[in-house]
DNA sequence: AGAGTACTGATGGTCTGACCATCAAACAAT
DNA sequence: ATTGTTTGATGGTCAGACCATCAGTACTCT
């Protein structure tokens, strides 16, 4: 005998199915318009309460985005500012801060390597801003931040990659909540941040000239001299 | 004239933000029991239904768990087989075939230099049965595959970082829509099939004799054969 | 005493109908 | 041509109701 598992799935569940195979189907494609909730309450045969229920719910993940008075549309792309609920998961998890460092290590390395590649003259132009950002910041720690993050953002954006780019900033942001207070004590120190100029310089190099090998080195440096900061921190 | 950018969130995004804070401060831990919507609704002062919004939501990205009857609570573990959106998400993005593609390739290697140092002897002997699955599927399409997939994320799972195991999993999910078709058609050839067999052995081999770099190399043949297949397939 | 049964209360799941705020478009007034 | 006004559709929120499910509890029967 074999017995299939009854799945008594909810009514919002179902809604998001038939909505996710249309996406499979390309029937909805991004920018497109969702019928109104009340129209679909008519198709579906359900209450409004379930239809409103499978939206928020992929409104949480980006996908789609409704607007007061006009309708819900899906959303044209997900590299736009909102809510990473993945850095919400990651927080659950022990350890999730070595994994963290771990993996933003490797994907780093390669995306520097890819960076070196593929990065335009613009997105150089905007590294270099934002290495005379840190060495013009010292003092200020929230600029001393921005501009550290920015540096390493943009680095993410020039591999040309955008799911690289959505991982680096899930990871990013799962980071600043497990070691906030740690990388605010780091930046603090005026040396540290001297250092960490030199090293994004000697990366950027690299990348102005398109070499990916050297600017990986300088990038796994760089990381091995944070990774020793943080770990002095955190041991005490 | 400064302005401040007026943000008028809904009732359920102040939920979760809520949810998120008790989270962020340790109040909230996995496993644990939420209030139930009836109580939250007179502790929050809102309606059950922006309760109900909230949950759904904050249940489709796989951090809560619903059992009617019983209650909600924080789900224990995120790497239990739930629906993940950032595959959906990536469906919607032009060219994300490719980057799929490359950003698996760099993960993969990764992967497998850390699984090269880390795998235990379980998960090497499971490795081991995968490959022998392989062998001895030939000729049937679904346990071929299935083989094929188990061995990449055995992998995955040996290099003993969760989140680059669910990294892993959300590119996997995604990639299998975008590339199903030549997958099947793929795996279909006998030679094709035996091919992979003898090079997921050569995988395995640095793996058992826990050599990260050779495992790295032999990851590298096996993917460039891979991807070299799968574009000739899309080119035609 | 032990095992099974029935009741009860709490919980999530769903639906209905209502009211409000917002927006776009058509229209009216200047 | 610009500025208000109206109108209809839409999303946002709410209260109240009913159901199915589950965990105890009290009860019954042996």
């Amino acid at each position: 005998m074999e017995f299939k598992q009854i799945k008594n799935n909810k009514v919002y569940e179902q809604i998001i199915e038939q909505i996710r195979e249309l996406i499979y189907e390309g029937e909805l494609k991004k920018g497109d318009k969702l019928p109104s909730e009340r129209q679909l309450k008519k198709d579906l045969g359900v209450s409004r309460a379930s239809i409103r229920e499978a939206f928020s719910a992929l409104e949480m993940i980006g996908l789609i985005e409704s607007r007061p008075g006009e309708g819900t549309f899906i959303r044209d792309s997900f590299d736009e500012d909102f809510f990473n609920p993945l850095s919400l998961i990651l927080l659950l998890n022990d350890n999730v801060a070595e994994e963290l460092l771990e993996l933003r290590r490797v994907l780093e390395i390669d995306c520097v390597k890819l960076a070196a590649e593929r990065a335009t003259a613009a997105e150089i132009e905007e590294m270099q801003s934002y290495i005379n950002d840190l060495l013009s910041s010292s003092g200020y720690e929230e600029e001393s931040i921005k501009a550290d993050k920015m540096f390493h953002y943009t680095i993410a954006r020039a591999s040309g990659n955008k799911v690289l780019l959505f991982f680096m900033r899930s990871i990013s942001e799962a980071m600043d909540f497990h070691i906030k207070n740690t990388r605010t004590k780091l930046v603090s120190k005026e040396e540290t941040m001297s250092k960490f100029a030199r090293q994004h310089e000697q990366i950027f190099k690299s990348l102005k000239n398109h070499d990916p090998e050297k600017a990986a080195a300088e990038m796994r440096n760089h990381l091995d001299y944070v990774e020793k900061l943080i770990n002095k921190e955190i041991e005490g």
